[in-house]
RNA sequence: GCCGCAGUGGCGGAACUGGCAGACGCACAGGACUUAAAAUCCUGCGGGACUUAUACUCCCGUACCGGUUCGAUUCCGGUUUGCGGCACCA
């Protein structure tokens, strides 16, 4: 009888000697094939790991072990994503810093990661808090200063109007303030401005180099939201200034009935003299202060406006007169904050109209609803009418030619216009980097010079905001205070800190080389090491963070810094771990499943096969308890295996395809994230090993090899007890041979007009007419009526098709 | 609202490129072992009809409605429900 397995002693033992043995650090020799998997790093919360985060670092963890077992020289990382507002918040409410607070977090979580085995080579991680590691954030920084892409803008911020702090929008709950309830405006403040619009064309065309899922790169796009329209110049009758639209839709021109512009326009304040309604147009831009832009553009929702009196503008291609409207739905950071409006061929220009009783032209026949009955349609094919010149041409040669003629009458142009927009670069708040600038009175805004860097976090009393919206770094004037690197007049530091997103922006390079001083990392490690060959990541951070990186990326690219245009080779998504009832884990709905006792229980290896057992990984999934108790049985039947070993060193006759089969399976199942499945058919390999009651070493060496990166402890103590040489995870991949994958019978399904009848044992390699005549037989007289098809797809199905 | 994804037995899920729907696992039921229980092992397990019952056979079945096809979980059009993101949570 075998020792009955004993996860705990066993998971301690190996844990211990993989570290002694420096089991998976990453070799410098660069002579080898590379192979850099990552995976994103995470958020040390107080809350410690969550079930959820096994699931993604399991699943590289198996690629990264499976390369290093077929020669690759592997990376595979770790570090600590760890400025943010949950830790602020907890050092605000508990009196501790910040930064004892993440200290303590990252040993919890790296305790919790250890216990684990994963395979990431713990000599080079990286924490996002540590100076000398966002010295090089702020050298960055200084690179896109210095490069024109770091501006400063009025952008508005969440504003509490009782506690008097700036706002991120998670703490805004239905526009009111989550701490104390007060009521949340938009207030307009002085922020860095990253032009990450600069780059938009390249982040959509260089998607076409890299290989990631279909829907990761359709989110990108959707996100940048490239649109091709024209600018159009209206002017207000009687006046100098033109009011300049953008529109998708050129050709629709002639059903301009009114404009709209944002309630922020400049030419509200601009004519407030000849305005008559001035004040009530005050009144609705206070109003639309309140909400978000995600609130003001909701097209459910009852349209508000005003129309502006006094003002009239002049539809260029007709001279008719229209009249000017702000209202909530035109935003002032898409376009040009103003839009003309064609109610017969834009939902909420119809919405709108309707409400304000606007007259409604139609300009493109072919409505399948008439404009009166209900809708407005986005007919992109269809013929114009009611427009003068441009009547019955298709909208695609409308728009051609509308085009043509603005641009010689020089009342338009063609543009392309981005829904992205320049990515707001500071937070009002102390745990995030400082921004290395000062402001001189004589100079303006001046780069710290680099040998400053890292410009340190101050050591300061209070975390809290400060009651006027600045940073709780304004209220350290020794440390604000300082002189000017150009001048060396008095000058005052930036205050305001970077949003998280900046240390994950480029964190991956780091990993090549964590200890550079002299630079974030050396030529030749990121020469060596990138692109990352496949990063995996949730679905979450598909549009945000992994756009900020690749905008780096590309920067860093154009600066030279980075060999390559693109930082990831691959991406992939993994779904989420939900609680047993179906919802997303929280402490107050009470699902919450802690790991550590997952892996006290039943161990991290039963841990890691359930996570990748659980389902498709590209897509949410429930836990079950009775799931993982399934798994830790698959694990101790793979254990009872040694009760039932005999000897042999090569596959017996009766299971050679199987085997065969199995590798194939399982080595491809892997790289294409299908672990459910690789996962059933070693349970599958198993189940025929007791079936037979017999398995014999090559065997089971074989199964352990292909189980090792799921299950890491057990195979190793199972290789060691099979007497086999060295270590599991330096074994070389299992191989298989094609040819014998394949049966050499095979049963097909015979079908009578699509329906199987019956089931017929044919050899693999049956030609068409063979398959048919044994078919027939089968069926018997089954079949019956005249036969008018007979279809035979090889290895599947015959298919007689009768009448 | 907009963008993206998903909906298959009692449950998690499988089905390569349009070819036997339900692999593998869980739960459950029956049996073996046991003084007993747990564990373990064996067998069964989508729904319905026929049948004393089993076997056999037949019908229905992949959210809903419709289409294309010899054949649809898979492709197309529409509807619906759930999930993720929506720029200061990470």
């Amino acid at each position: 009888m075998a020792q009955p397995y004993n996860h705990k002693e066993l998971e301690q033992k190996w844990q211990k000697v993989w570290d002694d043995e420096r089991a998976f650090a990453t070799s410098d020799d660069y002579s080898k094939p590379k192979y850099y998997a990552l995976v994103e790093f995470p958020y040390p919360s107080g809350q410690g790991l969550h079930v959820g985060h096994p699931r993604p670092y399991t699943a590289l963890d198996i690629v990264a072990r499976k390369r290093r077992m077929q020669g690759y020289n592997v990376l595979y990382p770790m570090g600590w994503d760890a400025f943010g507002l949950p830790t602020e918040n907890y050092a605000i409410q508990n009196h501790i810093h910040p930064k004892i607070v993440t200290k303590n977090n990252v040993e919890r979580f790296k305790k919790q990661l250890h216990s684990l085995g994963y395979s990431f080579d713990w000599e080079r991680e990286i924490n996002t808090t540590d100076p000398d590691y966002y010295k090089w954030t702020q050298w960055i920084f200084l690179k896109l200063f210095k490069a024109g892409l770091a501006y400063k803008s009025e952008m508005p911020i969440n504003w509490c109007t009782s506690c008097k702090v700036g706002l991120a929008n998670e703490e805004v709950v239905n526009g009111s303030c989550e701490r104390c309830g007060s009521e949340v405006v938009r207030k307009v403040k002085s922020q860095w401005m990253l032009k990450i619009t600069e780059y938009a064309d390249r982040l959509i065309q260089d998607l076409e180099e890299v290989d990631y899922i279909e829907r990761v790169k359709t989110s990108q796009k959707n996100w940048i939201g490239k649109s091709q329209g024209a600018e159009v110049d209206f002017s207000i009758s009687g006046k100098e200034d033109k009011l300049r639209v953008y529109t998708t839709r050129p050709d629709t021109l002639f059903g301009a009935t009114y404009m709209v512009v944002s309630p922020e326009h400049p030419i509200i304040d601009k004519y407030r003299e000849e305005i008559g309604n001035y004040q009530e147009l005050l009144e609705y831009r206070e109003q639309a202060a309140k909400k978000s832009d995600f609130e003001r553009t909701e097209l459910a929702k009852d349209k508000t406006g005003v129309m502006i009196q006094g003002l009239v503008a002049v539809n260029p291609v007709n001279d008719k007169e229209i009249p000017i409207w702000i209202s909530d739905y035109v935003l002032m950071t898409y376009g040009t904050g103003a839009i003309m409006a064609v109610p017969a061929h834009d939902e909420r220009d119809w919405d709108f109209a309707k409400k304000f009783d606007m007259p409604i032209i139609e300009v493109v026949a072919g409505s399948p609803v008439s404009v009166e009955e209900a809708v407005y349609t986005d007919v992109a094919t269809g013929t114009l009418v009611n427009s003068e010149f441009l009547n019955g041409l298709s909208v695609a040669d409308a728009k051609v030619k509308i085009i043509e003629f603005l641009e010689e009458k020089g009342i338009g142009t063609a543009k392309t216009n981005f829904k992205l927009r320049d990515w707001v670069f500071s937070r009002q708040r102390y745990w995030g980097e400082p921004i290395p600038i000062v402001n001189c009175e004589k100079c303006g805004y001046v780069a710290i010079d680099e040998s400053q860097l890292p410009l340190e976090l101050p050591e300061v009393e209070s975390y809290m905001p400060t009651d006027n919206g600045e940073s709780p770094l304004a209220a350290m004037t020794e440390w604000m205070n300082t002189t000017c690197p150009c001048c060396g007049g008095p000058a005052v530091r930036e205050t305001d800190t970077m949003p998280q997103w900046a240390g994950s922006s480029w964190y991956f390079l780091r990993y090549t080389d964590p200890a550079n001083k002299e630079a974030l990392a050396s030529k030749e490690a990121l020469n060596y090491w990138l692109p990352v060959d496949w990063y995996n990541g949730g679905m979450e951070h598909t549009t945000l963070h992994l756009l900020y990186s690749r905008f780096w990326h590309k920067f860093l690219f154009d600066e030279k810094v980075v060999p390559t245009k693109e930082p990831y080779q691959k991406r992939t998504s993994h779904g989420m771990i939900l609680g047993s009832n179906g919802e997303k884990m929280s402490k107050s709905r009470g699902n919450v499943v802690n790991p550590d006792e997952i892996v006290e229980d039943y161990g991290a290896d039963t841990l890691r096969t359930y996570e990748m057992f659980i389902g498709a990984f590209d897509l949410s999934a429930s836990w079950s308890d009775d799931g993982v108790k399934g798994c830790r049985r698959f694990l101790d039947r793979v254990w009872k295996l040694q009760e039932i070993l005999v000897e042999g060193d090569s596959y017996s006759d009766d299971l050679v395809t199987k085997m065969h089969q199995t590798i194939k399976k399982v080595s491809s199942d892997f790289e294409n994230l299908k672990f459910n499945t690789a996962i059933a058919a070693m349970m599958s390999l198993i189940n025929d090993f007791y079936k037979k009651n017999q398995v014999n070493k090559a065997e089971y060496t074989t199964l352990i090899t292909l189980l090792n990166p799921v299950a890491p402890h057990i195979t190793e103590e199972l290789w060691q007890l099979l007497g086999n040489e060295g270590r599991v995870y330096q074994a070389q991949w299992p191989q298989y041979d094609e040819a014998k994958t394949v049966e050499s019978m095979i049963e097909i399904a015979v079908q009578v007009n699509g329906k199987t009848k019956a089931v017929v044992k044919v050899a693999a390699d049956i030609d068409k007419e063979s398959a048919i005549k044994a078919g027939k037989e089968a069926l018997g007289d089954k079949l019956s009526g005249n036969i008018i098809k007979e279809i035979y797809v090889p290895g599947k199905i015959v298919n007689i098709v009768v009448k």
